[in-house]
DNA sequence: CAGTATCCTGTGAGATACTG
DNA sequence: CAGTATCTCACAGGATACTG
């Protein structure tokens, strides 16, 4: 039973959570299902430029993960349901921790990103 | 002057902090200058299988949003110290927030994605 | 509607070798 | 020591078309 781990460690399971929020897309969909349940359908448009092929990837990832709930009705046409499972709503907190320093802060990395692209142009 | 972000757009400036945080290598810089001064050969020896070709993209797009502080001494042999500049400690707080997450959850995780594995395949 | 199936491309990043 | 310079490749992810 490992009782710590090590971030800087690439094979530290930590890893792992860092590798899936920094998927391309998984925040998206993690936020679009906040306090929601919603179709597939529903997920593409609030997410908007996504392709259902890397929809469906980053759904059955997170599925995989237990982050994810996925609910099918045998029914024509098909309906599909996602909703966070209890994991998936408790990693809203650490995203709205890196959320907020967003909002505070973008303004200043956009400043210094200007400011050396002055100099490094 | 924008006074909300949504992190649901492509284009929001949030998003610039969110790809800066899941690219692969920044958090280890980062956490390798919590509350460090280091040159960049040192860097490299607590990062580990990073090349230094890697390594220098990396500080430089730290550097170029204003994260991470550069300072050369004309020396020879030549000597660049790597620090954290007080918005790149302020970045500590969040990173912080999801790691907490991680070691708390990361068993989680991995059982379900296990789980998910053996049905899968 | 909720996906699959294919094909294709950009680029993050590794290996290797060289320089001020 | 602290990088640059090339070359190469895998693979995330996009476009497009099709199906149970």
């Amino acid at each position: 039973m490992q009782t710590s781990y090590d971030v800087l460690s690439p094979n530290c399971p930590s890893r792992v959570v860092l590798n899936r929020i920094g998927d391309r897309w998984t925040i998206f969909v993690i936020m679009a299902l906040n306090g929601q349940v919603l179709r597939f359908g529903e997920l593409r448009e609030r997410i908007g430029a996504i392709t259902p092929k890397v929809l469906t990837e980053t759904l059955r990832a997170l599925e995989g993960d237990g982050l994810v709930a996925r609910e099918a009705f045998a029914e024509m046409p098909p309906r599909v349901e996602y909703r966070l499972t209890a994991l998936g709503v408790s990693l809203l907190e650490p995203i709205g921790a890196v959320r907020r320093w967003a909002e505070t802060h973008v303004s200043e990395v956009l400043d210094a990103r200007e400011r050396s692209a002055e100099v490094g142009a």
